[in-house]
DNA sequence: GTCTATACGTCGATAGAC
DNA sequence: GTCTATCGACGTATAGAC
């Protein structure tokens, strides 16, 4: 019992060659996304196109939920490594430019939406904590990027740090349904426009 | 021929027994919502409760995607003539007005992220019409509110109001998310910090 | 016209063969 | 470790009772 993987819940895809055919799966899984968007997203059509059962998906991945974490999560990080943050932006303009990577992977902006209406229904667990997580995350980064901005005067200083981080992401979430809904509404306009008020603009 | 119902396409619940009926399961839907939420929305699950076989419930309303609509419509009518919308507000506190009511019963604003989920996916047409028509009323209505506080200058007249319209309802949707998964999130108090950023208030 | 009964195909999940 | 087989639940469609 010494190293042996056995202890824990998620028990799955911890052994050497299971975490290796794991990933094999995952990123077959993403070019499909990446290929064909997000329609039908079932555990059947993606086992199909991938080249497996779908048994084979649950084995792996446990749920069709936690699968669809794992892709999103998957190609969120090597859009992060691909192309590391700047260091010197402003709130909005940050979530802009992470809007921006994802819309270049088809069914990625859908894909997040689907997770985060699951989210907020109960026995979801994977898209909650998925969800969660998220917000919690960013809500954390960005805050402390305000009060960087602050201290360095480039942002009014009358601002409560936690309240504009929540602000900015829920604004960026919120343009992007309605631009994908209506592409003429203007996401990164919006977006601009928020980050003057933030910065105190007179104009 | 003369006022007979039978011209249009949707021919469903035209007929003076019919529409009656049909606003009948629509209040025993709607009470069910509020009594356990969104849960378990499937059309057996709200047939069920309701009282009816589920052949019934798409007899009436044509698919469980169109119930769902129907449902979030009428409560929100009701909502709108329970209350009617004070005249003289800021953008961003009629999102929180709307959105105060809206918390008010169960479900609703589970109901709605379903919707404008199922919205952005393709092959959801009923879904689709009902977000695409209400982001754009909306939009409409807060870019006129905008423009009538803009000309009073009670807004920086600097700002577009279309953009404003955009952006006041992304931030109230996303904050609203935000809220579902952690209820610290200060859903309000974000909201009137956009206001006073839109007032130009110094302070 | 209103509504039930029934059937069809697909879904996510699971058990057991190999 | 991966498959086949199967399960119950789902949305939808239709035939016919009333």
């Amino acid at each position: 019992m010494t190293d042996s993987p056995v202890d824990a819940s998620r028990a799955r895809g911890r052994y050497p060659k299971g975490v290796a055919r794991r990933q094999e799966i995952l990123d077959r899984a993403i070019e499909v996304f990446a290929r064909r968007g997000s329609k039908k997203t079932s555990l059947r059509a993606i086992a199909q196109e991938v080249g497996v059962t779908h048994a084979a998906l649950t084995h792996y991945f446990g749920s069709l939920e936690e699968l669809l974490v794992a892709v999103y999560r998957e190609s969120e990080r090597r859009s992060d490594e691909t192309e590391p943050e700047p260091s010197d932006v402003t709130p909005a303009m940050s979530m802009r430019i992470a809007a921006e990577k994802n819309r270049s992977i088809p069914g990625l902006v859908q894909l997040y939406s689907i997770l985060t209406a699951n989210a907020i229904e109960d026995d979801h667990p994977a898209a909650q904590e998925f969800a969660t997580a998220r917000f919690a995350r960013l809500r954390g980064d960005i805050a402390e990027q305000v009060r960087d901005l602050q201290s360095s005067g480039r942002l009014r200083d009358d601002l409560d740090a936690a309240l504009v981080a929540a602000l900015v992401i829920a604004a960026s979430d919120g343009l992007q349904t309605q631009w994908l809904l209506d592409p003429t509404v203007d996401h990164e306009g919006a977006l601009e426009m928020l980050d003057r008020l933030l910065a105190g603009d007179a104009t």
